[in-house]
RNA sequence: GGGUUCGUAGCUCAGUUGGUCAGAGCGCUGCGUUCACAUCGCAGAGGCCGCAGGUUCAAGUCCUGCCGGACCCA
């Protein structure tokens, strides 16, 4: 903040971040309320998982986010930022579970009251660290608002939601197989499961006839599943396996004797063409199974071990060992046939880290595909857009091959099932139908059919996803209808990463239409996702994952954030780097160094709004720059529109760096040094106000230094204005009456005269300190005439003589600029051989230029059929380059 | 197997509807600190825009095929 009196020649965002995120939240910027005089801006935040830390992808996601967020909040919005967390049932669960077994303890011998507060406890002493860590970069979140949700009264709406689709017929129970994930023994979506090739082997199986010495061959990559075989299966039109079907094989290890069946489903080319087939542990021989009414055994424990079903021999063991053992006892009993290497395709459980096993149990299950018919529409309508718009085609895909979606959770952390069981013991043995679960939000007291109290409910938990669904209504307690559901939803802008557009995307638009009957959010943009400078996927196992609160200490929030959206186009992955930093930060001093210096030549000068200067007493320079302040004001606006956050910083970039710094500032400083107040002051003040619209650009990417640089800077530009800080300050418009084109032209003009000399001198190796003198042959000279001192200043030049007949001097060096020809007299300081070089390198490459145009001209097919416009820029263009190279080759005429 | 996406300067990438689109940052080369900034300034070198065809007066830009990389779904 701006106590110290000495200004530092770096820039510490040390200094000066916390105190003013501690000045935001005093003054209660982040908070909104509904207020029907304003429109309101809504976005809720991805809640991160309460037992995470901030990743880079955090900073990328949240960093977008409160971009949209702070400009929003500067246009004037009733702007509302919804932060929160996500209790995460499996993260969590493992955590604690973790934390137990350190204790020498588990769930199971302390039940579930205890652990569900060891869980609490858990959740309260580390669950708030994400969130200190996202205020730490910045995010303008209302955190008065921040939800949880397991919060009362989101949980409230996650079993409101249970019990509204149950009534609806839209949730069932049913015994299926399900991928279970044996680390954490519990069901997980089909979202969850990853697939990974995995070099395996194949195994070629031999089941004898019963009652013959033929046998068949099954191929397997899981031996060890043929314990639960209960048939073998080939293609019915297979006529080398014609006359098996019907008969029976002896099931090796197991001795059971199982048929041998017809399926359409088996592919005669795979293996032998004969398949083991085990319903209880493949989703495929399911099916089969249900269609031959086969026996299903299920031969494994929740941890994924063998359980009883099988021989004694393999019981207990894990599957892995189960596979070598049953393999070696194949081997023994002659058996195993061959075995050939081969590439298969693995699921994986996400959380768990382990291969799934199709597992055949009782579980909750949503049925999608009526629900997720109005949540396609909608996007294919455009009532909500993705950016990058790529992404529709990815969620159209998955909308209309969408499955029922496993929602039960073996798991104690989360959202208890609304359901219970009547057991019918207090009344003695329950004679009536008492099967049929009873759903209901609150614990009923009672069976509703035979009346006894001796109820027991479902102990599982809601997969996470089945409560984050509802994020954006749950967080203002829907179903309960508050003005603030009411004005806050639908939101406006999700931001998010692709890999969770099934998982948490799809499904939101879903249950906002189901319940509410509303889009949730108007617009999706799907971030890329970060990876190292190699390509790779940030993980903690490659520990190449920065951590960004070291980095915020490095470079400062602002750096980060900066320098993250600068290198973060729209729908590409992002390689991240240390020293992608740098360029943020280097920004950001050189944004504190301009303004310190605005300060320090400006200290004895009040600025005047710019609206109130004289036209004419406005210099080109200033004309230039206001306008040019005023095109990127445009750019900046397009961009931000079309989500191009990278394209939006790079014009602010572009236009402070190169336009403001190098060139307005470098320009003014003659009139600023100098006697006339009257110059002085247009100066400063014209640079005041540019100075304003760049911090207010740049205020949503980077809060922290803008508002420092804003407290600190001159207050009388805007009436008024700087009572206020930036972040409740005016998005600055453009205003088409800076809009100066002859001004631009004019200036570029003298910029390329100005670059022309430099170079010269570069070459020539004229000492920087000597100042060279400049004739320049022009015949329309009026405006450089208008501007000779400014040419002084920046190509150091002492005499300097603007006529359209001037003589070229002995030992000149000889730039031509559009029409003009420049010559810098050096005297002995000219090197021939350079200047030769020079002028030999020009003509040839004016000289390439010059015949490609050609060329196309002498093209009639061009000259037809393209636009007037573009023929007649050629044919201009031609006439400019045949002037410019007959006047270099004149002047090289002069070396020899 | 189906789908998405990428291949542009040494590196990392911009380049919206085909016609000043061949660009930026970093790196590199040369020069330069008395007063905003060496986290800097000035100047410069570097690319047949993955390969091969096609559409067009015109193609990093559109189409097809191929090669190479990433990802998603089955």
């Amino acid at each position: 903040m701006s106590s110290d009196d000495k200004i530092s020649k770096v820039y510490d965002p040390s200094l000066v971040e916390k105190e003013w995120y501690e000045h935001w939240l005093d003054r209660g910027y982040f908070h909104a309320e509904v207020n029907s005089d304003r429109s309101p801006y809504t976005v809720v935040i991805p809640p991160p998982n309460v037992t995470g830390s901030l990743t880079i992808g955090h900073v990328l996601n949240n960093t977008i986010q409160d971009v949209l967020v702070r400009r929003a909040r500067m246009q004037g919005c009733e702007t509302c930022w919804i932060p929160g967390t996500d209790h995460a049932s499996i993260a969590t669960e493992t955590k604690v579970t973790k934390m137990l077994a350190e204790k020498g303890t588990d769930k199971h011998k302390i039940g579930r009251k205890e652990f569900l507060k060891y869980a609490w406890d858990w959740k309260n002493e580390y669950g708030s660290l994400i969130i200190q860590q996202l205020k730490r970069l910045g995010c303008s979140c209302d955190w008065e608002r921040e939800r949880f949700t397991m919060d009362d009264g989101y949980y409230r709406a996650v079993i409101a939601a249970f019990v509204k689709l149950y009534e609806k017929g839209l949730i069932y129970r049913g015994k299926r197989l399900v991928n279970w994930c044996p680390a954490t023994k519990s069901a997980i979506s089909n979202e969850e499961v990853i697939y990974r090739e995995v070099q395996g082997k194949l195994w070629y199986l031999k089941y004898p006839l019963s009652g013959s010495d033929d046998s068949v061959t099954v191929a397997t990559t899981r031996p060890e599943t043929m314990l639960g075989d209960t048939a073998v299966a080939v293609h019915p039109g297979d006529k080398r396996f014609k006359s098996f079907v019907g008969k029976s094989v002896m099931l090796p290890l197991a001795d059971r004797e199982i048929p041998i069946i017809a399926d359409d489903f088996v592919d005669p080319e795979f293996g032998t063409g004969c398949v083991k087939v085990t319903p209880a542990h493949d989703s495929n021989d399911f099916q089969i199974g249900k269609r031959h009414d086969l026996d299903f055994i299920n031969i494994l424990n929740p941890d994924g071990s063998l359980n009883e079903s099988v021989p004694e021999q393999f019981r207990e063991l894990d599957r892995f060992d189960a596979r070598d053992k049953v393999v070696d006892a194949l081997t023994k009993s002659g058996a195993l046939e061959k075995t050939e290497d081969y590439t298969t395709s693995v699921g994986y459980s996400e959380r768990g880290d382990v291969p799934i096993e199709p597992y055949l149990s009782e579980q909750w299950f949503m049925s999608m595909e009526k629900l997720a018919k109005p949540a396609l529409e909608v996007v294919r309508e455009g009532h909500i857009t993705f950016y990058p718009s790529h992404w529709l085609k990815t969620y159209e895909h998955w909308m209309t091959n969408i499955q029922d979606w496993c929602i039960s959770r073996q798991l104690w952390w989360g959202h208890r099932i609304p359901v219970w069981y009547c057991r019918g013991n207090d009344i003695g043995k329950c004679e009536l139908d008492c099967k049929d679960p009873i759903v209901s939000a609150d614990e009923p007291e009672s069976c509703p059919v035979c009346g006894s109290t001796d109820l027991v409910q479902d102990p599982d938990v809601l997969d996470t996803w089945a409560s984050s669904w509802l994020w954006p209504m749950g967080v203002h307690n829907w179903p309960e209808e508050t003005p603030d559901l009411d004005y806050f939803h639908p939101t406006n802008d999700l931001v998010t990463g692709p890999d969770i557009i099934f998982f948490w995307v799809a499904r939101m638009i879903i249950s906002s239409l189901e319940f509410k009957g509303e889009i949730p959010f108007k617009n999706v943009y799907f971030t890329g996702m970060v990876r190292d400078m190699q390509g790779r996927k940030m993980s903690k196992s490659l520990g190449n994952s920065p951590d960004p609160l070291k980095l915020i200490e490095k470079y400062g929030a602002d750096a980060v954030r900066y320098g993250i959206m600068l290198i973060a186009p729209q729908g590409q992955d992002i390689l991240f780097s240390d020293e992608r930093m740098e360029i943020g930060r280097n920004f950001m001093n050189k944004l504190w160094n301009v303004s310190r210096f605005l300060d320090m030549a400006g200290s004895d000068i009040d600025a005047e709004p710019v609206d109130e200067l004289e036209r004419d007493h406005l210099d080109l320079s200033d004309k230039w720059i206001l306008s040019r302040l005023n095109r990127t004001i445009t750019g900046v606006d397009e961009s931000f529109d079309a989500y191009r956050f990278n394209e939006t910083a790079k014009k602010i970039y572009d236009f402070t760096w190169s336009d403001f710094c190098d060139w307005y500032v470098e320009v003014i400083k003659s009139r600023l040094y100098g006697n006339n107040v009257d110059q002085k002051k247009t100066a400063f003040s014209v640079a005041n106000r540019v100075m304003k619209g760049i911090l207010k650009m740049l205020h949503p990417f980077a809060p922290f230094i803008t508002e420092e640089i804003w407290s600190r800077s001159e207050p009388s530009e805007e009436t008024g204005e700087n009572q206020t800080d930036i972040i409740v300050s005016s998005w600055p418009v453009s205003d088409d009456k800076w809009i100066d084109e002859k001004a631009e032209g004019n200036f570029v003009e003298i910029q390329e005269v100005i670059t022309g000399v430099r170079t010269v001198r570069a070459e020539m190796n004229v000492p920087p300190g000597m100042r060279a003198d400049l004739l320049i042959r022009s015949d329309n000279g009026q405006s450089l005439k208008l501007n000779e001192q400014l040419i002084r200043d920046l190509a150091k030049v002492d005499d300097l003589t603007i006529e359209p007949d001037v003589e070229r001097p002995d030992k000149s060096a000889t730039v031509v600029v559009g029409k003009k020809e420049l010559f810098i007299p050096l005297g002995d300081l000219i090197d021939v051989k350079t200047e030769k070089k020079r002028l030999t390198e020009k003509i040839a490459s004016l000289d390439g230029r010059l015949s490609s145009v050609a060329a196309k001209l002498n093209n009639q097919d061009f000259v037809s059929r393209a636009p007037k416009e573009v023929v007649d820029r050629e044919r201009k263009k031609l006439g400019d380059m045949k002037e410019n190279l007959a006047k270099l080759k004149k002047n090289y005429t002069y070396l020899e």
